[in-house]
DNA sequence: CGTCATCCTGAGCAAACGCTCACCCCCAGA
DNA sequence: TCTGGGGGTGAGCGTTTGCTCAGGATGACG
């Protein structure tokens, strides 16, 4: 962020109260404040970037109550949070990220510790969330990192922006994502830098997590941790999606035959120990996955859209 | 609230999520949805209004995170919440009254009992929270009416517009603000309604009050509480400003010498005994009641104006 | 001290938007 | 069946707004 002046950020603050607030034009904000009328313009573009007006679509409670109170019943979750369902598939995930980032903002202390996941709706939480909730927190990455994916999408990266964007620490997980043995493994998770980032990430209040859908191109198959092969072998051995490279079937239990044990990253129990597990899903056609994940008992709180609680409550 | 169909809403809520998301215009999206320009605008004002689009002006921690750091160490405070300065004394109210029901929308668990308290600033609350924040909660007037100002500032109507927002029940008090005598509030407070409601009341987790500045245009003396005489009487004796009647000087002392004991409805030590106590002042001018009010101990998150707080924190 | 690059600024224009108003459809009541 | 009212609908216009672009200030570097 670049750094801005104080006066700054108070002209801003006062140009956007009085259009967005008060509903005066920008000429008039202009002649007001003696500003030429571009540079207002320019100041209200600015204060929607940097989140100063704050522009939120809300799920009315007529699309959604009643889901998400029968979601929670259902899975015994602490809550559900459940955004209108988007055209594209680039506005339902930022739609969903930005529940889950309020959400996070929301249910998030001063040095709490939150354990951090990998892929695609849970990289792009932090680029929807807005810069200016401050929380002094520790976010740890939950899983190893793979150079064969771009940034966003690596926990430690992810880690980093959600540290950038709250104000708060990140710490990395400095191993990778996948080990080519359970012994490798082993050996990787006895690291002491490991072992103790891991057992960090362990202590959390929260957790921050997606739920993959056990595809060839899933999020963890780009990112080398598995190939195409043993993804499809893991799917005639039941699997339907994961949670931190942890692979379940439709009943929520463990699926894959053992070929999900190479991961480098926290486990599902010790997921389960994590108060506050909060599991984002955005896709489409992902109801079978989310569905496996909600029975696995390690969610809290799920983070979908209208249309995915829908097919999960029918099919369950 | 108009009864309204579930595919209007959907309709809405797509409409505002192309709109201010995605950012197509109105044009675009009519074309798109196969609907006129003019109904898009109809449905994009239709969603403001109802809440679906939620625009709101985030105050920038360069501009209030130290001061709020600071009010909450200085008084013991749970937490501050400072919002920008405005012009007009309404945007100044709208402002604070928003910031205070974002905040109770975001403290409140379904069931809980809510404390009301009068007065402008607590009566905008209800207007400027947003209708889609779902809470089953009760909310109880901590105080007395007066039929001699208009709806809006009385407890009991406060409580109904609450709770009408808020889908919960509220719970009003049949008696005076004011009693004549003290024996005649005696008679009041024995009453066994009034005496289960304030019973109910001194439960409740949250409670919702305005800090009056102690003058003749107070909201105390226009609903009758007492005269302007006695309010005059009461500030020789270093009265500053009132929390639901409960008099205070700037030491945040008991003061006003017995006048204010006619006051029905919570006192002090009750309101001390409730968890979180948000109080609201939006008004320049009413540093001094605030610092009092702070000193008092009752308050656990103040809701004020950064020229405000400044002014509460030079003078501390 | 000169020069260049960069950023900021404000004029002008085309597009987008809000608003008014006439129109139509639907329904209640005669 | 006719008629009158009310609410919703879409054309047209004036205003507002986003955008491009040239001019000028500022600061870094030679």
């Amino acid at each position: 962020m670049v750094p801005m002046s104080e006066a700054e950020v108070e002209l801003m603050t006062r140009v956007a109260s009085l259009y967005y607030m008060e509903d005066v034009t920008q000429a008039e904000i202009a002649s007001r404040l003696s500003l030429s009328r571009p540079k207002v313009g320019r100041l209200l573009q600015k204060a929607r970037n940097d989140g100063v007006v704050d522009i939120a679509i809300r799920t009315h409670p007529a699309l959604s109550a009643q889901l998400e109170a029968d979601l929670a019943a259902r899975f015994g979750l602490a809550g559900a949070v459940l955004v209108a369902d988007q055209y594209s598939q680039d506005a339902q995930r930022a739609m969903a990220a930005r529940a889950a980032g309020d959400l996070l903002a929301r249910s998030l202390r001063d040095g709490d510790v939150v354990a951090v996941g990998m892929g695609r709706n849970v990289g792009a939480v932090p680029d929807q969330l807005s810069r200016l909730t401050v929380r002094s927190c520790t976010f740890v990455a939950a899983m190893g990192g793979s150079p064969q994916v771009g940034t966003g999408i690596n926990p430690n990266d992810i880690c980093r922006r959600l540290a950038e964007r709250f104000g708060g620490k990140a710490e990395s997980l400095y191993a990778p994502a996948y080990a080519e043995s359970a012994a490798s493994r082993e050996a990787f998770m006895r690291h002491s830098d490991v072992r103790e980032t891991l057992a960090r990430a362990r202590m959390a209040q929260s957790a921050l997590v997606g739920i993959g859908d056990a595809r060839n191109d899933s999020a963890v198959v780009q990112m080398g941790c598995f190939s195409a092969a043993e993804m499809s072998t893991m799917r005639e051995a039941g699997a339907v999606g994961d949670i931190l490279g942890f692979f379940f079937d439709l009943e929520g239990r463990p699926a894959g035959g053992g070929i999900g044990d190479r991961v480098v990253g926290l486990g599902a129990d010790d997921l389960r120990a994590v108060p506050r597990v909060i599991a984002v899903s955005s896709e489409e056609g992902k109801a079978r996955s989310v569905l496996g994940a909600l029975r696995t008992g390690v969610v809290d709180v799920l983070v979908a859209s209208i249309g995915t609680a829908r097919q999960v409550l029918a099919a369950a």
